[in-house]
RNA sequence: GGACUCGUAGCAUAACGGAUAGUGCACCUGACUACGGAUCAGGAGGUUGCAGGUUCGAAUCCUGCCGGGUUCACCA
């Protein structure tokens, strides 16, 4: 890494001229704008303290220094307070060798011990899967790939809220006006079909808060009052007594909705390692609760409540049991927490959860800390920003909610007929032309949410996501099927193999340009890997697939009457495809042959 | 109201405290009788919400204000 050996050079310089020790982050190097003429650069206005010159002549001791010092500097120039350093040719076309043909270029060894444990999707089963979750998937499963990357173990888990009120409240319509029907019945998705009753119950719930209220109750007590409501906080207490009738119910719907979601799931390329249930760990949360009690941590109010006072830190006082016993959110989530760790005694354990659940992570840990867990401040919230439509948020009640499954039936659908106004491969089977349609819906879909920073909040344009022009996901799986194409005229014309470097050789602008973009590869995946952003990892694939385009246009490859050049290119080329293909799969596109 | 968070061209977005704030969409003008035009080149479009402060240097850090969002549930 040539950065590694500059800034080691550049604390000999300071030591040297200004006879100074100077600390590592005093040092600056950043890559040189395109507008100047450099490879990197050096910021000096940190030094001037030392040097007690003028930016100008410290920039140019440094810069003389650095040339006699490091053998693939080749030049320098000073402009205001930046030293712009120039490396050799030899140094770039060094790396394309050692590099080009290596098939794992951008992975990074194995080093950890202990994995990361990283929980995303974690849906409840009484609604199907949403926009919401679709960012939530995407970014916890490309944020595994990328720290899988960069050399950790990974654990992808997936904590399926099973139990609860919610789910209580589809059982119960269900049983009460379901009829015995089944998404078999129906030919409803499982998922859909139990949606359904959780919105009757809705329904059906508001008209009794209604009656309630016609007879003059207020309307907060009505909506606590209702029939149904008690009826599915009954089922809730029978459900976690056991109940034998509740239990099978409950097994049989839930059942219903895993065969939903495994559908989407797999239709996404979405995996896990592990799957939790919260009816598996609940209890483990009572009896963490439990221990809280006796060890005083926590306190038991006279209805049989159980709170954390948190008021010390800051915060409130925090239920973690309710008066009837039965556990909430906070009470499996302790317990889910100790299971994992139990389990992997992970380095890491991340958490990918929309923002507005920023304060119950603040309290878990905390309360995870006052039970004695000194692993708690390994918990990391993964907070990702909401997804909002150009309309404002999304909302069931005014039917805005934009569902998984209907989402990309639509970018298929879009890819379809944009690919055949194009018409380019009527050779296609229907099974290719298909696997074709879903790769470039799906590259659509995923490139548009992953290239957004993770914390913020973005906007999905329904409209903009199914472009695929400019900066998106299909404009990189085009380049990558151009370059696949060139490669396949190269190899049956036998030519390419013959890729012997000419040192002596000028490079073109702009195959020096790709092959620092190339170069950078490998931080860039360690970047993402830091920070778990696929951003980052997304804005680099758009880089290098517009520079190639560039390169493609301003100059011939196959055409090149010069053997060397024109195998040289050629090499390039497909160092270029290749990690498109790497930095694609880390957001979990496939790149295609043709298309 | 308290806590947290976000305001960058019409829209969507990028920028470890560094140079003239990048990019895409939309809009206008062009491109090799094509190694794939789902491409490329050019144009227009900004007081980075406002006002102070820290700094050699601020979209970025601090303070105040304005505006949006989230949260403060015996929901998850």
């Amino acid at each position: 890494m040539i950065e590694i050996i500059l800034i080691d050079r550049l604390k000999s310089a300071i030591k040297f001229l200004y006879k100074e020790d100077i600390s590592e982050n005093l040092i600056q190097i950043q890559k040189t704008r395109s507008e100047f003429d450099g490879d990197i650069t050096v910021v000096v206005f940190p030094f001037l303290k030392l040097s007690r010159k003028s930016p100008e002549q410290t920039a140019d001791e440094i810069g003389k220094y650095l040339i006699e010092n490091i053998d693939v500097v080749e030049s320098y120039n000073i402009i205001k307070g930046f030293l712009n350093i120039v490396i050799k040719q030899k140094f770039w076309l060094k790396f394309f060798e050692d590099n080009h043909n290596n098939e794992s270029y951008g992975k990074h060894n194995s080093s950890s011990v202990s994995p990361v444990v990283i929980e995303y999707s974690s849906p409840n089963t009484n609604k199907p899967l949403h926009l919401g979750h679709i960012r939530n998937n995407l970014l916890g499963w490309s944020v595994s790939e990328i720290i899988l990357n960069g050399g950790k173990e990974v654990k992808k888990v997936n904590l399926i809220n099973d139990r609860g009120i919610h789910i209580c409240k589809s059982m119960l319509a269900w049983m009460k006006w379901g009829e015995g029907s089944s998404p078999e019945s129906t030919n409803l998705k499982g998922d859909k079909f139990v949606g359904e009753y959780y919105v009757l119950f809705d329904k059906k719930n508001k008209e009794q808060i209604a009656e309630l209220v016609a007879n003059g109750m207020d309307n907060d007590e009505a909506a606590k009052k209702t029939d149904l409501l008690n009826e599915a906080k009954d089922l809730l207490i029978r459900w976690e007594n056991e109940d034998s009738e509740v239990r099978e119910l409950w097994n049989k719907m839930n059942g219903w909705v895993y065969d939903g979601f495994d559908i989407t799931y797999d239709r996404m390329g979405i995996d896990f390692h592990k799957v939790y249930h919260e009816s598996e760990t609940y209890i483990l949360g009572k009896k963490l609760v439990n221990d809280g009690v006796i060890n005083g941590v926590l306190f038991k109010k006279d209805d049989g409540s159980v709170w954390c006072n948190l008021t010390d830190e800051g915060l409130d006082e925090k239920l973690v049991l309710r008066a009837d016993g039965t556990s909430v959110y906070m009470t499996q989530d302790l317990g889910t927490a100790q299971l994992r760790f139990d389990e992997f005694k992970p380095s890491e354990f991340i958490y990918v959860v929309g923002n507005e659940q920023n304060y119950h992570f603040d309290v878990l840990k905390l309360i995870l800390k006052k039970l004695g867990k000194s692993w708690a401040e390994h918990i990391y919230h993964l907070s990702y920003g909401m997804v909002e439509l150009p309309e404002g948020k999304m909302k069931s009640r005014e039917g805005t909610v934009v569902d998984a499954d209907d989402l990309m039936d639509e970018m298929y659908n879009t890819a379809k007929s944009t690919s055949e106004e194009l018409g380019k491969f009527n050779d296609f089977s229907d099974q290719e032309a298909h696997e074709l349609y879903s790769m470039l819906s799906l590259g659509a879909l995923k490139y548009f949410i992953l290239k957004v920073d993770p914390k913020k909040t973005m906007t999905f344009n329904p409209k903009e996501s199914i472009d695929f022009n400019g900066n998106t996901g299909p404009f990189i799986q085009y380049t990558h099927a151009r370059i696949k194409s060139i490669l396949r005229k190269a190899s049956e014309n036998n030519i390419g193999s013959n890729s012997k470097l000419d040192y002596n050789t000028a490079l073109e602008t702009k195959e020096t340009s790709l092959i620092k973009l190339l170069y950078e590869y490998p931080s860039v995946t360690i970047q993402a890997s830091e920070n778990m952003s696929p951003a980052l990892v997304a804005n680099y694939a758009y880089e290098l697939a517009k520079e190639f385009n560039q390169f493609y246009h301003d100059i011939s490859i196959l055409k090149e009457s010069d053997e060397g050049k024109r195998d040289f290119r050629i090499s390039l080329s497909a160092f270029v495809a290749r990690t498109l293909k790497s930095a694609m799969a880390l957001l979990g596109i496939q790149v295609p042959e043709r298309m």
